[in-house]
DNA sequence: GTTAGCACTCTCCGGCCGAGAGTGCTGAAA
DNA sequence: TTTCAGCACTCTCGGCCGGAGAGTGCTAAC
């Protein structure tokens, strides 16, 4: 596409995106190509709309960026825009002062998403495939109940009240303890299920029974955490002043099932993921689009960390920012061993 | 106030709750009062109008009732509505189904709450103003990096990494761990602030420190856990049309701090509070109706667990179902030891 | 290739009007 | 004294109309 056209495609996406209002070829002519003619300027954006990446709400308005001129704007126009000193410093404190642990984490990240890209945010809890035991910790709470509890890799506190057959101390458990944290911690949980195998009837069967049941419960992501925030922020643009659009996006976010499912199916391999209205496969995002990263302490380690607003969203802000945030939280998750 | 007046009352509230029209004398004649002629009900309307308990958007509209109207249904006229079976199985499965820490078990409660009463739901966290240590545990992340696990009565688990200033090899925890056991188990938080006083120098009072900060917090209930769900239900009300309305109460409900503190002033002493329309003191919750009740495991480990809605809510259905849950959930989280 | 000029189209907004819903009042009946 | 039929009155709502305004596409000249 010629540079002129491309300018102009541009020109109108940057309008758009901050107007809502339709763009015409005079205030383009106006605020952006002065040494161009609204008329010459008109032939172009005609020229757009016939290449499909332009279109008009109705014959006497401005032009609107349709998908396809979104994803010719994400794809070869947009150059990132640099962060505001003011934005990092507050990035940057809001991860310092958040919890240590995963939950606290992902919270906090989903709140600093929405805050900074100003449109609704969701994140899901860094998870490897395989979960690794860091510690185990056996708490007597009745004679025939114990507490037990796994410490994983990401320091993920798993807990589960367990009813025993058999009574026993805590004197038993601070024994069975020091015996099971040697045979499994730093080993994925192939290991315990091995041992469980080997295990002959009896308490530590029992237990090692538990510890697995929560390994599976964490390894199929049946469990796995996903948040979201910031909703509020897409309440204040035009495209969602008839509550029923809102409602579409609140259907996706409010149901956790679904959003593990549309998060993990969406960010495939690839850093950086952009779905933009009709690329959406899901009915409920239609005239939105969604902007994905992963994040996480390690490599292993992943989460998804996504933003949701209008497909009429200021791409290249958002991106940076995203990112940013995705680097600040990895960063931080790392140093805390989170 | 005359029992055909009372009468006429909770028709009008009756009847506007289901259908959001302002309700006028042909359909009360028709629909409830066959017996009276609408220009007898048209007086006595009137007369409800004149007390405060009515209003008419419009001269030419049906009664509407006031927030006053709806303080009075609700004090002297209301009867709980008892709970279909389906509802109650919902309810029982949900709760069944639910994690059994105290994190999953708000989050579920809060998804039951706002499925069950079609409104909005608020849940914070049982706690106790006192925090009891049941179990303490320490593992060696590295030489001079040990990861402190506190469990407290609710098996809540609490974590905090703590950098030690001399190294320390897990044998060298796990014997400070049975000391710390020994004497902060079953103990009330000022113990430990009793043994941090009196203990020399070293790592065991760096760590009794660490112990202090995550109970301090606890207590403080800066970190108490807020949820909320089911914003979704709103939107389907006629009242929140206009997203400038569900704007404001996300305001609300996104913002956690504000919301703990809104929970904590409402729910006061009684055991369910009903606040309605401008009773509310924040302007964001004006024309909404906000039903707390407490729940939780124990008598001393308290959450607040809430509904909100327009003021054009079913009171009798919400009341009567929210106790359920609240019901439900206590003895649920007691049965956990949650 | 660019541009001024111009006719054309479509939305938006205010005013107008009739239909419909519901009221309050009045006077008669129970 | 209470109830109720009848009736005039008020107000909203939805449809319709017309003018203003914005923006376009086309054409002809530079």
């Amino acid at each position: 596409m010629e540079n002129r056209k491309q300018a102009i495609l541009r020109a109108v996406v940057h309008e758009f995106t901050t107007s809502a209002v339709p763009v015409g070829s005079q205030a383009l002519h106006s605020r952006y190509f002065v040494n161009l003619s609204s008329a010459t300027i008109r032939s172009e954006l005609a020229e757009l709309a016939d290449l499909g990446y332009l279109t008009q709400p109705h014959t006497s308005a401005g032009r609107v960026p349709t998908d396809s001129g979104y994803r010719y704007f994400v794809d070869f126009l947009m150059d990132l825009e640099p962060i505001p000193d003011r934005v990092r410093a507050y990035i940057r404190d809001e991860l310092q002062s958040a919890p240590a642990d995963v939950e606290g984490m992902v919270e906090r990240v989903a709140m600093t998403v929405a805050a900074v890209t100003q449109n609704a945010s969701v994140a899901s809890a860094p998870q490897g495939s395989q979960a690794r035991i860091k510690h185990v910790d056996l708490v007597s709470l009745e004679p025939q109940e114990v507490l037990l509890i796994l410490l994983l890799e990401g320091n993920l506190l798993r807990q589960q009240v367990v009813n025993t057959t058999e009574p026993a101390t805590q004197a038993d458990l601070t024994a069975l303890t020091s015996g099971l944290n040697e045979a499994l911690s730093g080993r994925a949980s192939d290991e315990a299920r091995r041992r469980y195998d080997g295990a002959p009837l009896g308490l530590e069967k029992e237990l090692l029974g538990r510890v697995i049941a929560v390994l599976d419960l964490y390894e199929k992501g049946t469990e796995n955490l996903v948040v979201h925030d910031g909703v509020r922020n897409l309440l204040r643009q035009p495209e969602f002043a008839e509550s029923s659009r809102v409602h579409q996006v609140l259907e996706v976010l409010e149901e956790t099932r679904y959003l593990t499912v549309l998060l993990r199916q969406l960010i495939g391999d690839s850093d950086l993921q952009i779905v933009i209205g009709s690329e959406n496969t899901s009915s409920q995002l239609q005239g939105c689009a969604v902007v994905l990263t992963t994040y996480g302490p390690t490599d292993r380690l992943k989460g998804v960390l996504g933003v949701i607003g209008p497909t009429r969203m200021a791409y290249s802000q958002t991106v940076s920012r995203l990112q940013a945030v995705a680097r600040g939280a990895s960063d931080r998750m790392a140093e805390l061993g989170v």
